[in-house]
DNA sequence: CAAAAAAGAGAGCAGCGCTCTTGCCCTGGA
DNA sequence: TCCAGGGCAAGAGCGCTGCTCTCTTTTTTG
């Protein structure tokens, strides 16, 4: 950082590790997650496998790399959907936002299994991949936040026995939300990834067809889960 | 399978085979699908590897077995648990149903992983899995029937986008029933699972800490996007 | 310009899925 | 009773994997 030269291997440094990050993001959509080999890596980029090691301690170190890379990819793509429709009533936003994710998981099938498929056993995602998961997840919280502070969310009553755990839940994701709103939504961001992963992952082969037409009406429904109100069906009610 | 000498070297073979997935499913659950090695599974039957072959002709065949045993494992569970609450209303059967696909799979992680997580690239499941993968859906949609036969169903309108795709769907999967009701049903199939499964995969980490009441009063709420309806709070109201 | 740090190269270890060949032994028919 | 045929285990071996260690080359730094 003091001196240039310095600053000219920092740069290699850093091309190489987008390089292989790069190779390896390749393998990974033509192979998937599980057959992704170093030795591949080093091949393709005319290294040996050993010096791959000089940049990833581990196999699962880049594939740490990879996850935090597609968390902040879907981010980025909900987050650009959302301030598209920034001018469209909250059902829109929400409409855009589960669009977004889905259109970003059928491009990034691979990408998808890694961050919202089964974990590789042994292998815990560290602490670090946190800020990049919780992206999508303060996006939906932003949109009904707004609801809740213009038209207003239509929520189910808890039962007693969820009251306690709606409290921390509130506490800990949206102060300023209802705890039955933050209970719907942390359930419809659950459910919102049944769908997506059910139609990546080959559960709806045979069964739904025509996918788009019954994923939005699917997501219309999540968003009246939520306590969204369609003021005439999603027009922009709000300016 | 005409003399009873055959039949002894049929059943030795039935025994073998058993024995292999037995500690196939052992290895499972120790390191997850990713790991299941031939070579250890052999080892430890005090084997050869390549004998296990003259068992299952590859790695994936072996999977394939394991897969449609859990298929089955999950089916036979939900199927027992509608059986024992079938003097309850629908809701708390469906609930019931839920509830138990849930304790299956916090029960078998990493068998719910074969199943309902990330596919194997280049392992496409055979159509053989498909009548195993189907009983939960069987039972949902059971449950819905005799609703729908009974109490009746409160479904929301289809938008005209979707009306082609739900009545195609409607044919393939219960034509006595509303086609709003059986797109709903296939959404909150897919629901449930991503509810499971981000349980399971840890993406409710730090999130939700008391799951069952969250997962019931999401099961709940499922119940009401099919078109349940709760007389006197899930009581048996169908006398 | 020499010392030190960083990176690459290559050999090697232990493990993997899978294939092929060899030979044992059980079974069913003559 | 004997014998051919076939099911089956064993072993060697191929090509691949992640990873480690040592050695050399390159680059940065005092």
């Amino acid at each position: 950082m003091s001196s240039p030269t310095h600053g000219a291997r920092a740069r290699a440094r850093i091309e190489v590790t987008a390089a292989i990050k790069d190779e390896a993001r390749r393998q990974l959509a033509a192979e998937g997650a599980a057959k992704l080999s170093l030795r591949a890596v080093a091949r393709e980029l005319g290294m040996v496998s050993s010096a791959l090691y000089r940049y990833f301690p581990s196999r699962d170190d880049l594939l740490t790399a990879l996850i935090i890379d597609a968390y902040d990819s879907l981010g980025e793509t909900v987050e650009q959907a959302h301030a598209a429709a920034a001018d469209a009533g909250p059902v829109r936003r929400w409409s855009a936002v589960c669009e977004a994710a889905r259109a970003w998981a059928l491009g990034h099938p691979h990408e998808y299994a890694l961050i919202y498929g089964s974990p590789v056993p042994g292998y815990a995602a560290p602490q670090t991949t946190v800020p990049a998961a919780s992206r999508i997840g303060l996006v939906l919280t932003a949109i009904l936040r707004e609801a809740h502070q213009g038209p207003g969310l239509v929520t189910p009553p808890l039962p007693a026995e969820l009251r306690a755990e709606a409290d921390r839940m509130t506490a800990d994701l949206a102060p300023d939300l209802p705890p039955e709103t933050v209970t719907a939504l942390v359930a419809a961001w659950a459910q919102l990834f049944g769908l997506i992963g059910f139609e990546l992952f080959g559960q709806f082969n045979r069964v739904v067809e025509d996918r788009e037409p019954f994923f939005r009406q699917a997501v219309a429904q999540l968003a009246r889960g939520v306590g969204l109100v369609d003021p005439q069906h999603g027009d922009a009610g709000k300016g």
